[in-house]
DNA sequence: CTGTTAGCGCATTCAC
DNA sequence: GTGAATGCGCTAACAG
């Protein structure tokens, strides 16, 4: 690899004057800035992006810090962000945490370490308290799908609450009484937030928490077969279950079917997420949106705005909705 | 951040000393190894890596380009990398090249900028040419699904063609003549590989190429909906179609339904990869396998192998297979 | 076993 | 406008 002194070698001037061709900061005769830049081309140069880093302290990329680099959700959020830094030259540094603290922590500390500009996270394991003195650091961090209170304006959050109040109140609507549920893991506050919306839209409409079914699921599709057999395998009736995410819902349709039950007209399932799959599921899924997408895009935008100093409107909330589809059935009272 | 320098001076050691506990290189006394400990411990120290590689040439970190960050495909190939490379205490960066050349160059340009030590890469724009000589560079590459005889050994690969023939292979031993075909977009190789394969069974079987029907998709969904519609359209005897990949199939069977048809009674169909959500989908999706999580971690370890000088076995090719499912059905011959 | 001395490739004061 | 000097934080010989 060529390095900047070859190239000041070759052009006959100083490695100061290619820095500056480089960063065009500074101003530099056009005659000398033709010279380095052919320069430049002949050696095929490239500047070492480290050695820009350990100078100048930044290094013109975010660290993405996702709880998995699978799965339809996560993939929607990077490539979000991803393009919309990558619009304006920035590059994303992508690193998984896998829902644990210690590889929360570590891929932390790696993107910390490899001085990002700043950090956008969806992370789930470590604490509020840490995140808010994190915070205070000197790398710049952002959050998504969590809100903080002390640290709000790094935060893009979803109202899940309300999402969760909007799936079971739309069953509702249509007449069904014996819901059941599968949660999310319940460590996870956007699993708990779900939840208390669940509740709400029972309470509203005077359904006791007790005439319903609710399991514990982790969110994966493992996770909502065996929730949906145990539900099923309590012989109790029930007329629609709300699945705390799509891919539970995905794998609750499967174990219904594979008891020779009718999606929906045996059994209705709301998923919650809206990932692309869900419409291409048959029946196609009834769920609550869940912009990922452009809520991937605003954080990009926040760190545009807040690190890079570029004019940009913030939305910090953004507001789930029900997106009807087949999977539910509309009771007709008898 | 604290530096090596505040290290050696509270342990009163000099940073070489510093530099060799953290790396653990050469002997140091257990007990000054504990003084330094003691004090990286005391001023939460975290070496810079940007530094660390600037002085060593190394980083410990492999970087990973991607077509997209979407996608269960890339999904799982992103995890299987990631997760053997960490087991290994190394780090994954990701980029995506976006199918396109300039993409593919400039994330290139930025993994190799960022003194990755290895790059494993899915790209499909770049020329072999450029491939060929890129590895005769300092960084090593290697490549995924995609074969160049010069440069084998570097090359973690499906057999697309042999997958292309057990697709359409098995639709015909099943009684299908009336076939239809959905390929990739013919610029990518494995589009033309898995359609070679197509030819190659129908050829076999004694079925002219004149008697198909075949449209040309682009490996996503709102491809295949396009081209299933515009298959359906011709209004032409058609009992099966064998879609290029899973996305397209799923796609496929959304619109197949829409025309009131059934699937498999009236149409079957085949897709190819084997994505998590293809036994998701009603009827369950029969396809072809493409092992691509077990490729990812065999490329990781190639990587491991080469590059960090770790004992593993390492296969190049890998063999896709017929996963029989539920959206093909078998014709009775009357 | 431990300390000293040079750079790694570049950005950034300062002078001129 | 342009060049010379200094340092970012660390590794890697080389001595001792």
């Amino acid at each position: 690899m060529a390095t900047i002194y070859q190239v000041s070698d070759l052009a006959g001037v100083s490695l100061a004057t290619v820095s500056r061709v480089m960063n065009n900061k500074a101003k530099v005769s056009e005659k000398t800035a033709a010279k380095v830049r052919a320069a430049m081309e002949q050696l095929g140069y490239r500047p070492n992006s480290m050695a820009q880093s350990l100078a100048s302290n930044r290094s013109n990329s975010v660290g993405i810090l996702v709880s998995e680099l699978h799965g339809p959700f996560y993939g929607s959020m990077m490539s979000a962000i991803e393009t919309q830094l990558r619009a304006s030259s920035k590059h994303a540094i992508i690193t998984a945490g896998h829902s644990n603290e210690k590889d929360e922590l570590d891929g932390i500390e790696f993107l910390i370490g490899r001085s990002c500009d700043a950090l956008i996270m969806h992370v789930e394991a470590v604490s509020d308290e840490y995140l808010i003195e994190l915070s205070q650091g000197s790398t710049p961090i952002f959050l998504i799908n969590r809100h903080i209170p002390e640290i709000s304006d790094k935060c893009i959050s979803l109202n899940n609450e309300s999402g969760g109040y909007l799936a079971t109140k739309s069953l509702i609507e249509q007449g069904h009484k014996d819901l059941a549920y599968i949660s999310g893991p319940l460590w996870k506050e956007d699993a708990r937030e779900r939840l208390a919306g669940h509740k709400r839209a029972l309470a509203e409409s005077g359904i006791s928490l007790e005439q319903t079914l609710m399991v514990e699921g982790d969110f994966t599709e493992t996770g909502g077969s065996e929730a949906m057999t145990e539900l099923l395998n309590k012989k109790l009736p029930m007329t629609a279950v709300v699945c705390a995410n799509d891919e539970m819902a995905c794998a609750a349709m499967g174990v219904i079917r594979e008891q020779g039950l009718n999606i929906p007209d045996d059994i209705s399932v709301m998923g919650f997420d809206n990932v692309t799959f869900a419409s291409y599921l048959y029946p196609k899924l009834s769920t609550i949106d869940y912009p990922i997408y452009a809520m991937g895009q605003m954080s990009a935008r926040l760190v545009l705005k807040t690190v890079y100093k570029k004019e940009l409107e913030i939305e910090h909330l953004f507001e789930p909705k029900l997106i009807e589809r087949h999977s539910v059935k509309k009771i007709i009272p008898q």
